[in-house]
Order: C-alpha cells, then sequence, then structure tokens
DNA sequence: GTGGTCCAATGGTCCAACCAATTTCTGCAT
DNA sequence: ATGCAGAAATTGGTTGGACCATTGGACCAC
C-alpha cells in the first residue's frame, strides 16, 4: 500500500478558507495592488465567520506582504494575487552579522552561476545588445566615480537574470540583495569592497555573447569568489578593531 | 525602585511586543527546534494580554515557519530564533504548469548541487552517519513499497541541507517542495515518477562520506536531471492525451 | 497486551463589547 | 459660499469569556 492514497484528512481549515474566498474575491473585482479590501466585519458577515477568523487570514496575508493594515482607514491590497502562489519566508538571523551575509552569498554563488550558464544557453541576439549595454554602463560608472557602483551593478545582473528565462532567479536574488544593499552601502571598513569583482562582468559577458555555459558558470563562480574575499578581509578587520 | 521593573505600556504594537518577549523566552530557556513552547493561555496571562493577541503573533511566526501549532498539543519550535531576525517573505506566482516546475526545478538544480558539495565539505562523522541512517530508510520504504517515497526521501535531503550549515538551503527548497507536492498528488501519468532518481541519492552519499565535493556536486546534477526527465514525459504524455 | 472509555489540556472558533486611529460629516463663524 | 474646528461614523486593534475539536494520557474491562 502506498501511504500517499490515504491523504491526513482535513476537518477543519477556516481561515486558509477565507484566504482561498479572498482570493476569488479579488480577482472577480479585478482589485489592483493600492486598493481597499472590504472590512473586516464585512468579510466577516459574508463568509458567515467570526471577525477573529478573517483577522487570523489577514494576519498571515499582512505577514507575506501581499495586503497592509491601516487603522482607521481600511486593508490595502499590496500585491498582486494569483490561486496558486508559491510562498518562500525566508529568515536568517542576524543582520550586519558576517555569517548571514556569508550564507547568502552561498546561495547567491549557486544561483548566480546557474543563471549565468542558462543566459549563455539561451541569449539571443538582443539580449546580448542589452547585457552588453548595461555592462558599458557599469564600466563607466566604474571608471568615473573610481569604485563599484551598486546601482549599475544590480542592472547588469538583473538583466542576466532576465535574460535566463527564469523569473525565480530574479526574485529570490533580488531579495537577499536587499538584505544585502544596507551593509553595501556603508562597507566593513574595506575601502574598495567589490572592486575585485569588476573585471569578471566582462568576462561574464564574454562568454554569454560566446554562448559558453560552463564558461560563464565558472567566470560567474570567480566574482562571487572576489566578494566572499571582501567579506572575509571586513569581517578580519571588524574583529581586529574591536579588540580593544 | 528600578524603572525597568515597570512593564512599559506600548500603546501600539502588542503582538510585536508579545513576539520580542517570546524571543527573550525562548533564549533564555534555551528551547531547540522541536521543543514545546508555553500554551498560548499561559503566555496571554504571563504577558498581561488577550489570548486573541498572543494568537495573532503565533500566526505570524506560524507563518513565517518559526513555529508550528497542533491542536490538542501544543505550540512547537520549528527553528531557531535570534533578536535580530530578518525576514524576508517572498511570494511567487506560481501555477501547477509544465514551465512553473521546470523552473523550480532549475533553481533546485543549482541549490541541491550546492547544498551537496558544501554538505561533502562540512560534514562530521556524526553528520555522515545520520545521513547513512536516513538513506537506510529511504532504500527500504523504495524496496518495500516498490517505488520512490517522497516521504522519505525528502528526510534525506533534508538532511543534505542542514549538514550544509546554511539554513536558506533548506528554507528555499522546502518552499518549492510544497509546490512539487500539489503536483505529485495530481500525477502526470507517470507511473514510475522518481524512480530513475534513486540510486543517486546513495552516490551522493557515498561522495559526501568521502568528503568529495565535486562528485557530490556532480551526483546531485545527475539526480536532478532524472526528475527533469520525468517532468518531461509527463508534460509530453499530458500533451498527447489532450489533443482529442 | 488489546481495545475501549473517559478526561484534562490545548489550539481553533465564536461573540460582544470597547479602545485608538482615521475619515467623514456637521455646523458655526467669517 | 467658504473655511475650519469639533462631533460622529468608520475601521482596524484589543479584551475577556465562552464553547468546540483534537490530542494524548490514564484507567479499565476483556
Amino acid at each position: 500500500m502506498d501511504q500517499n492514497s490515504l491523504p491526513p484528512i482535513q476537518t477543519t481549515a477556516r481561515d486558509d478558507a477565507v484566504l482561498k474566498a479572498l482570493v476569488g474575491f479579488v480577482r472577480a473585482e479585478a482589485l489592483q495592488p493600492g486598493e481597499r479590501l472590504p472590512t473586516e466585519r464585512i468579510l466577516a458577515e459574508r463568509l458567515k465567520v467570526s471577525r477573529n477568523t478573517v483577522r487570523e487570514a489577514l494576519t498571515r496575508w499582512e505577514g507575506l506582504g501581499l495586503v497592509e493594515r491601516r487603522q482607521g482607514s481600511g486593508t490595502y491590497l499590496k500585491a498582486a494575487v494569483s490561486p496558486d502562489m508559491l510562498h518562500m519566508p525566508l529568515t536568517l538571523a542576524g543582520g550586519n552579522d558576517f555569517t548571514s551575509l556569508m550564507q547568502t552569498l552561498e546561495i547567491r554563488r549557486a544561483l548566480e552561476a546557474e543563471a549565468a550558464a542558462l543566459c549563455a544557453e539561451r541569449a539571443s541576439q538582443a539580449d546580448i545588445a542589452e547585457i552588453a549595454r548595461k555592462l558599458d554602463i557599469m564600466e563607466q560608472a566604474f571608471r568615473t566615480r573610481e569604485g563599484m557602483s551598486s546601482e549599475e551593478d544590480w542592472e547588469f545582473h538583473q538583466a542576466i537574470y532576465r535574460v535566463s528565462g527564469n523569473p525565480l532567479f530574479e526574485q529570490i536574488i533580488a531579495a537577499m540583495h536587499e538584505l544585502f544593499h544596507r551593509f553595501w552601502e556603508h562597507p566593513l571598513g574595506v575601502r574598495d569592497f567589490g572592486h575585485a569583482s569588476f573585471p569578471y562582468h566582462r568576462t561574464i559577458y564574454e562568454c554569454i555573447a560566446a554562448r559558453d555555459p560552463q564558461g560563464a558558470r565558472a567566470e560567474a563562480l570567480k566574482l562571487i569568489a572576489t566578494v566572499e574575499d571582501d567579506l572575509k578581509r571586513g569581517a578580519a578587520k571588524l574583529k581586529l578593531s574591536s579588540q580593544t
């Protein structure tokens, strides 16, 4: 017997049902992000459930960033909803903590390499031209400002994720990038943070233009490795300075 | 008199305060994942807030995957908590269609390979023994039930993610695993789905036990490749059957 | 042991208020 | 009419109390 043939019975799932009904409502009314959805009291009455249950459901959506509640005003849609959304709550310990940054880099290393390889496989001529444009902008910003510009750098990488044909790359890395950003602004005392990664942007591009997935993957790995080195240097420096 | 002994009345953000207090409690008691935390009624009484407020707070933690509630039993810690956790709730508009599943597989391929490699680098003897145990259970389930058991298979992979030392692997892949589960409920007519992946579980383990990161990475890639093939076969079959 | 029954503990839901922030309306002075 | 301060209505946030459904252990008869 296959235990999968006996799915666990589910007698109650009130708040889940509320959310499902709410998805249906949003679609039926074609609600756009920013619009207000019915008050908790109305929802409770219409769905024939307690207001508490409605609140628990909305609390879940609020935690997922799908909705925003304003006391005295109402509850507002914050993002598009669809019947089969995939929720990926990521939690990592510590903010500027070295370990968590290193952990995000391990994830990014895996995804960046894969995205670069896929990009090299799938890029059209137009895609390659677009990436070249972002690369030029980044390189020019690097020369005029004499240092890595996180803004233009990010644009370049995003172009690669987009061309990879898989939107998940951009979304996942974007979530972690946000975390990285605050720290990027004021690096850990490493003056030329990210400097070493500069040349690899062009080598990645050249591999993509040459339709060389393995090369693109290798160059992406080298790029992340330089960032990891910078991070380790910064951590060592920080450790020294905190030893009074 | 110590003014710290006066519980400051925050007019707003009650449930946030509850979570902060809960973080303090978990650290003070050194609660490990899997352990039970106080009942809602006790928390409400101790923190001098309503039980509903406690519930809203716990609902948020449940949504973040930090905690699991079992009716009639209690609320259990599911992950380590720290005062300065960073949450990145990421919701993706997915679907049960072939394309979405393929996209999640591309992400999983990247992460699975990296996790296997890191695991091979970092595994202690105890870790290796634990993975061997999960592997045995899985192989036995395979033989007795003559087919891949998603439950035991998942346990094996989770063990690898855990040993990798980076909780993000488990978190991200777990979210995508959930999506796959839905799909498994509605099988695409491929009877022996996942069958081909079976032998690679042992080869991955052997590479890990031999502390061979590159080998582990290669075997993990082969495993994912078999799943991709199964998926493609299922999609082709579905396409045929839908052509009336 | 095995299988039942009972019972206390616990999360899930409900109700009916009241509080706090916000928005809307009202009415008066200009 | 206009502007604006204050009242009133609206809405999310909180409270306390009650009951239901599930769980898991204790106890008992067989």
